[in-house]
Order: structure tokens, then sequence, then C-alpha cells
DNA sequence: CAATTTTTTGACCGATTGGACAAACGTTAG
DNA sequence: CTAACGTTTGTCCAATCGGTCAAAAAATTG
């Protein structure tokens, strides 16, 4: 039965598929969809080409399943952004997490990364659907914070543009910061080097003037 | 007699290998080095595969060609950063100017990242030597700012990183920054909104408190 | 065990790619 | 005119690509 791609039923497709679309992370995150090719993908999972076509029957379809999953880690960070706490601790949060994501999964970054440069054809609309809808949501608890003093009056959708900027840049633009900074000071404390300065822009970037 | 490729010495030769680099911009920025084919930069420049090869052999050598260029552009703004006049005015005309870059030469700015993103395999030397050169210079310059209390004490290398993260995004992004900002408020304007924005968050977190 | 189903692979195919090449075309100088 | 040189293109090629297929090899089931 189910001559078409298996759903991860059993317990064998379901650890090669997981198998595959780590080995197609590594590919595709540093060399781009079209700059990647299946027999790459194929030979980092450790499987022969038309074995990995079993597991997916186009190479579009692994890139697929792998947006999908990205966008949902990708957006979890903001979800967590909540009108609970203090707004400063709030937004310290927000960019603590961001830069941690960036350290701890800068693959996951730059193939986000790469498939906006290029415009974005498969994911666009889900940038006008799922994520305007939660920023914009997102957008109305700071423009709270901003009306009732907590922090300073500022445009909020750059002020997020601008928390993704400079945190995903130590994921997609690592190479040059770690070039820049050199063998001494490009150690793996950059990443604390660059959260306390990051706090330290926007704290008090956005701190009402007492 | 000058069988290799011709060095630009006649007018046309000139004129031809500028349409090529063109068109070359336009195709490598959006579809990433190996996402582009020749028959595609052939087209946009309005003549025939062998033609274009008669101009330049191979592939690689458009694309070295438009790197070199690019970066002398690309560092440029850095450049201008000067010791001269009142720290906290250079700082902002230093971001203006990298903003508007990100305005008026975004595929040059997106050809810059997707090299980085693949790991810059091509200006890792210039990345490592004249980049970082000039950082190191201009992070001294701005050293000395602080230590004269002109500027408050932060990390001036990940200061320069956040300028740059801010004002490439909006070139790199931008995509996604249309889609997020929606038809009304992703207009023409929303660099204007940026730039606003960017000069009162770098502004206020560097300004001493007085 | 045999029968059946799932998994794996070698061989192959058509399309696309970067690039080579010689012939044709155009232009200019004598 | 002709000779020489610069420019352009049609044709071709080898390599690589995404993907197919039939058949072998494992695994599962009765």
């Amino acid at each position: 039965m189910e001559g078409s791609t298996p759903r991860g039923r059993t317990r064998i497709q379901k650890e090669k598929r997981e198998v595959i679309l780590e080995a197609a992370l590594e590919v595709f995150s540093t060399n781009g969809f079209r700059g990647s090719t299946i027999d790459q993908i194929a030979e980092a999972a450790g499987m022969s080409k038309p074995n990995l076509l079993y597991y997916f029957r186009r190479k579009e379809d692994i890139h697929e399943t792998l947006m999908h999953r990205l966008l949902e880690t990708w957006l979890a960070p903001l979800k967590e952004l909540d009108n609970i706490g203090d707004p400063m601790t709030e937004l310290r949060g927000y960019i603590r997490r961001k830069l941690e994501m960036a350290r701890d999964f800068p693959r996951e970054s730059r193939l986000f990364a790469n498939e906006i440069l290029q415009g974005a054809p498969r994911i666009m609309a889900m940038l006008e659907g799922e994520l305007k809808t939660l920023v914009d949501e997102k957008v109305d608890v700071i423009k709270g914070w901003m009306r009732s003093g907590k922090v300073v009056q500022a445009d909020p959708w750059h002020l997020i543009f601008a928390i993704w900027a400079t945190t995903q840049h130590y994921a997609d633009f690592d190479v040059q910061v770690r070039a820049v900074l050199g063998p001494d000071r490009g150690g793996e404390g950059r990443f604390e080097d660059a959260a306390r300065f990051l706090e330290q822009l926007f704290i008090e970037g956005l701190r009402p003037k007492s």
C-alpha cells in the first residue's frame, strides 16, 4: 500500500526523515536552495540519492518541510513578549532570547535569511499573514507601554526590526563578525559582549527620561 | 592580437563590460551566484551568451569584478567617519549615510549579504585584511570619543555591527519589512521612519548622561 | 518456513549548465 | 577593392542536475 511518499508512519520512516532534514538544514543554510544538490544532502545524510527521494519525492519538499518547521521556532521568542511583566524587562528578555537563538540556531537563521534575500518566494504568504498579524499584535503591546510612559515614544515597528537585525546579524554575518573581531576578540565571548552592548543600547535608548 | 579577454582598451569594450556588470548585479543579487546562469545575465545584458563570454571568460570573473567594485563603495561611508566634527554628529551622519546606501543601492547590499551568508569564500582575505584594518582604525576613533566623555562607554566593535545590521536590514530584508509594514505603512516613507527611529535609538542610547 | 511489504540501490534519462570553437559579420586602414 | 582586426553568433560538448524505474535486499508478517 501507500505508493506515494511515506508519511512517517513507521518508526524507521520518522527517523530517516529526521536525518534527512538535519542534513538538508546544514546544506541548504550554507549553499542556499539552488546552490544545494540532492546528492550533497544525500551524502550528508549517509544514504543514496534514490533512497533520499524515497522519503522526499522532490527537493522542494525537503525545503518546504524545513521552512515550515523553522518558522514555528522563529516566531516563538516574539510570541513570548508579553504584557505581563515590566516593559523594560520584557524587552530585555526578548533581545536576550533572540540573541540566544542566533547563537544556538545559526543554520536556521541563515536558511531564513537566504529565503528572504531571494525575495521570499516560498513564504511570502506566511510573512503577510501569520508574521504580520503577530507583529501587529505586539506593536499594540509596545504602543501601550509607550502611552503609559514606561517606554519612550518611538516607532514600534522599526524597534522590532532593529531587534531582529542586530541579533540575527550575529548568525547571518558570523563570518564577517569573526573576521573583523580577529582571533582574540572573536572567540565564544563575542556573544556575551554583544548581549551586553545590545542591552545597553536598547535600554538606554528606550528608557523614558526621568 | 590580444587573444585573451579584452582589457577594456577600446571604448566599446568598456561600455559592454559596464552593461554586463549592471546586468550581472541585477541577476546575482536576486538569485545568488550559483542560482544565476550566464544565459540570464546575457539576456539581461541584451546579448548572446558567447558574446558575453567574449568580454568575461568565466562566470566567476564577472562576480569577482563585481565584488571588488562593490567593496570600495561599501567601505566609503565608514571611511568618512572622522575625528573632525562633533562625535554625536559624526555618528548620526554615518548612520544616515549607511541607510541611504541601503535605500539607493539595495542590490549591492544583497550581493554582499549573499556572499557573507555563504561563508564569504571569495572575499575572506578582504574581510580579514582591508575591512578589519579600517574597523580597527575607526574603533580607535570611537574609543577616543568615549574616553573624552562625548560618547557613553560601550563596545565600539559591536556598535559598528549594530549600525551595519540595522541599516542593511532595510535592503537585505526589504521583502519582509514591506510585508510586515503592510501596503499603507510600507511605502517609500519607510526609510524616513527608519531614519528617525535609528537616530533616536543610537543618539539616546549613546548620549552621555548629563 | 514462505509470502508480502518496506527499504535500498545501480543504472539510466532528459534538461540545464558553463564553456569552447570556428565561422560569420562588421569596421577600419591602406 | 583587400587585408586585418574586433565583434557576434550558431553549434556543439562534457559535466552536472533533478528525478525515474526496475530490481535487489531487508524487514515484517503469517
